[in-house]
DNA sequence: CGATCTTACGGGATTCGTAAACATA
DNA sequence: TATGTTTACGAATCCCGTAAGATCG
């Protein structure tokens, strides 16, 4: 009588579905009606799961309806992990239609206090329920995070050829000198790199790409590199400008910071300090479809920013 | 690019398991041999199961392999899922396979000291992994325990037509004299109710269908019921009558009780005091694999079995 | 006799395997 | 270039819906 060849594999959930309803409204009719069945379809897989299964779930005449002790045991399971079905894969479906989910991205604090602002405003217009913890810390530490996986995608400088990470440019970010109002060379539209030497420097204090950048640049052009004063915030930096201690070389970025603090920002002559900025990511390690669309918005606001010196 | 219509329902157990086999593996082709299918069958198995929802699970190259996050996140569901359906679907086969289970059944006394043991003794010879319960209680707890599921079949006399009970015979019990070691009746092969009138008779004490049955076949033969000594277990009637103390009248089942237990049986004439005994079940209450194994068991056993008085 | 489930059967969609094309390290 | 994945395509299977049949109360 039985099919023969017990195979829990080519049970199908939609059998079980079917089970699960006759259960429910304890009625062949009424349950194809609900999953949208005719009766003999939802009939025949009741049959078929029955068979498979090796005995009866359901004991039925055309008058009275019964579930088997079997079918009435396996009731409450099957329910239950249909509903865990159903949530797993609606979940699945609402990440991948951006409906929920979760960033993780790391971004270095020139961008992150200056750029990343607008690109998340439109992110978060366009997906409001992506949840997105932004991390802003040092260009280092920001490839260190997307290396170990702690962040899915982080914006940096760019870390060169790396044999595990993938470099998307956005724009290139060219250096300005930071200058306190009425400083002598305020009234230079461009500044010679050539006259800086002339003038106390205020750097970063910590070891970084941006400090290493500007002393080989610095010593690429015959100056030597001794600043004067180091802070760890650009927001010192740009307040201890502001008071007249010094001048600085700061990303342009920076330069709308540098203005609200009190300083003045002029471009370097040849854009002769200049980096390029983008999105880096973990290669062989595909994207979130939510980390993604947050890519497609960074590339689609920032490609290609123009990032001149300006009042 | 995506199919358009996400609809959990028409995601199949299969695709599932062919996810997880991949992810598990980390290669379409290890992956396919291991679930008996083809490279490119599973290949488009994935890929439908992607589409279905809207998004990648898996990032292949045909050097490279990698799940994506949302893949990642959705494996360990998976496997955990999948596994607890076959868990439920293989427990499923198995009770109907008669390869684990639990009966509770109920039987009155009679039944359960004298028949039971040889019929439980064939069942769990041929299926030892069914657990059996049962409840020895008097027959008319026997139908109370059926009519309220608290066991799903019992073994009592016909209770007659009842709504809500099925009744399988299995064969007729005639009630037996007991008489003590050189009681005046001994010699007798048969003995004539109307003989019983002569002396003191023990009965159960409690109200049931028994004792009911023996006091209105007396009443029918023009005999007063009026036991002399009244006891609750069948054991005690049978050393009282042993001792001396009366005669009694107990279903043919007992016989060989009673004489163990030092007594002595005799038919009554015209077997003019018998009981259907049979196997009770709920009416539209379908029967558990195991019960109908164990009801074929007792129908092969019992049925039309010979309850004569014998030495 | 009526309501309900099951069987019969033809059409359509899905799924499979073989073979060839394709892509990446 | 070699390995591993995807596309192409014909064949077999499975699944569904309509219509007729069976069954129990």
């Amino acid at each position: 009588m039985p099919n023969g060849s017990f195979n829990p594999n080519n049970i199908t959930l939609k059998q079980v579905r079917a089970f699960v309803a006759v259960a429910r409204s304890r009625s062949f009719a009424e349950a194809a009606a609900q999953i949208h069945l005719s009766q003999p379809a939802l009939s025949i897989a009741i049959k078929t799961l029955e068979d498979t299964l090796g005995g009866k779930l359901l004991s039925r005449t055309t008058r009275t309806f019964a579930l088997t002790p079997e079918g009435e045991s396996f009731y409450p399971t099957a329910q239950r992990l249909l509903l865990e079905w159903d949530h797993a894969l609606v979940d699945l479906g609402n990440r991948f239609a951006l409906k929920t989910g979760r960033i993780t991205l790391a971004a270095m604090p020139s961008f992150a206090a200056n750029l990343m602002p607008q690109a998340l405003f439109r992110f978060r217009q366009q997906h409001p329920n992506i949840r997105v913890a932004l991390h802003d810390v040092i260009a280092e530490e920001v490839v260190r995070m997307v290396r170990t996986g702690r962040a899915e995608i982080g914006i940096s400088f760019d870390p060169g050829q790396q044999e595990d990470l993938l470099f998307t440019p956005l724009f290139e970010d060219a250096f300005v000198v930071v200058l306190p109002v009425g400083h002598p060379l305020e009234p230079k539209a461009e500044v010679d790199i050539q006259a800086l030497g002339e003038w106390d420097l205020i750097t970063l204090q910590a070891p970084s790409q941006v400090r290493e950048l500007i002393a080989t640049t610095l010593q690429q052009n015959q100056l030597r590199f001794s600043p004067a004063l180091e802070a760890h915030q650009l927001v010192t930096i740009g307040r201890m400008v502001a008071k007249g201690m010094g001048i600085s070389l700061v990303p342009a970025l920076c330069q709308q910071q540098m203005c609200e603090l009190g300083a003045i920002c002029r471009p370097l002559k040849n854009n002769v300090l200049r980096r390029q900025v983008g999105v880096l990511s973990r290669r062989r390690y595909p994207l979130s479809a939510a980390s993604d669309a947050l890519l497609d918005i960074l590339v689609e606001t920032f490609a290609d920013l123009e990032t001149q010196a300006s009042d």
